[in-house]
DNA sequence: ACAATTCTGACGCAAATTTGACATATGACA
DNA sequence: TGTCATATGTCAAATTTGCGTCAGAATTGT
């Protein structure tokens, strides 16, 4: 459910079904594909939380995938690892200039490419990677599903979860009503706008504890936004 | 019943003789063969909980046994350990790359590969290492196959031990009905997600006792979790 | 004071979980 | 081999929990 969704876009069909087991094996959600058109269909359907990426692929050249994806506002923050097979810095710059978070030289342990991507996935969303992420007083816990304040478990329902996790992930920052209802309840949802009312009512009676002031703000207009204490 | 299930594949029949004798004396259960082909064979029939392998066998070469067994989705996920006579930093990383868990080079100590078949079954599956597993006032005896509660015997089946065994060996954590199944069932099971629920219903009213509270939690759309005392 | 916007409590519905029951499968034992 | 006891997977009813909507009350900005 919350498992991180990779994809490979790798034509060694040896090495892709072994980082397929690999990954699997530690709970990421894996698609491969060897054809760097294709990967870009399923980037833009199943919006991966990360992707690897060889250098030297069939049909358009891993480089210019990545530059496609940085361009496409809908993939454009997804982090990038590049598998390549050369060691020259012109390449190594190359690749991280076209946009790629990290990259990786053939060749490899997946124990290192296990651990390059947990590193980038703990960097860019703490929570995937199943760190704990907090705002101030507030900490969310992804693997048990738990939200506690000052050490005090909350007792809190599934979508005000979801709600308090993408704000805690995003604080200080104001959403509108519109923007809540892509982040948290999908897209497309047909809901009532005021129905964002009621679930922030809600999350804030969750969090209410000691008396302590509400991190919720309201801009009137606008929408809500979580400042942290 | 429960002992560890090595499998050898090892082509010097003096250290093969001599490892298989250290190796039964601690209490597991070895096989031993010189073939690669035949350890193929063996390692899909027995399934081992882990493999010994020489780098340097005869058919297949031991690194080819390695990519074969990880290629296998049966045994896919079984810790491998390779023996090798070389230093070079080349072997090692290759090794790796291949999917083992370990390796050792040679010369070694009986003793050595010894401590290290404990620790990759200890990391990889604690209880596989004879240990006693816990979690708040479960304990769980992999060897005698049984789980107490605040030292009184529960009487548990099959699937509920094993389902109580998976979540002590990870507590606190959310899991899926569809993890479970692939975790306690096995994968690719055709068992209705709904079923899950049964089994832990039956699970806890084993490890009712002493009305005591019940630690699995029940995490409204998303799984369930033990949460130890 | 007025209009726009947000908050709040209540309510019916829907979805998810729990529970009891049942038919079948499995295994031990005579 | 047949019998008995236990275990397993599925189903449907019962129950719990959460969700979305509404309308009146309260608040905010001008």
């Amino acid at each position: 459910m919350s498992a991180p969704k990779l994809l490979l876009v790798e034509d060694d069909m040896a090495l892709a079904e072994l980082l397929e087991y690999r990954f699997e094996n530690e709970g990421y959600d894996v698609r491969v594909t060897a054809d760097g058109e294709e990967a870009m269909v399923m980037a833009a359907e199943n919006a991966p939380d990360l992707v690897i990426l060889d250098w030297m692929i069939e049909g358009i050249s891993g480089i210019e995938v990545c530059r496609r994806l940085r361009r496409n506002k809908e993939t454009a923050h997804v982090p990038i690892i590049m598998l390549t097979a050369r060691e020259g810095e012109d390449d190594r710059v190359r690749g991280l200039e076209t946009g790629a978070d990290d990259y990786v030289t053939k060749p490899f342990s997946p124990r290192e490419l296990l651990a390059r991507v947990a590193a980038v996935l703990r960097r860019v969303r703490p929570a995937l990677a199943g760190e704990a992420i907090e705002a101030g007083d507030l900490r969310l816990d992804p693997v048990a599903h738990r939200v506690e304040r000052r050490g005090r478990q909350l007792q809190i329902g599934p979508t005000e979860y979801r709600l308090i996790k993408f704000f805690i992930e995003h604080p200080r920052r104001v959403f509108s009503r519109n923007q809540l209802l892509d982040a948290v309840w999908g897209n497309g949802s047909e809901i009532e706008e005021r129905t964002v009312d009621v679930h922030i009512r809600r999350l804030r009676k969750a969090i209410a504890i000691d008396n302590a002031r509400d991190p919720i703000r309201t801009v009137r207009s606008a929408g809500y936004a979580l400042e942290p204490v």
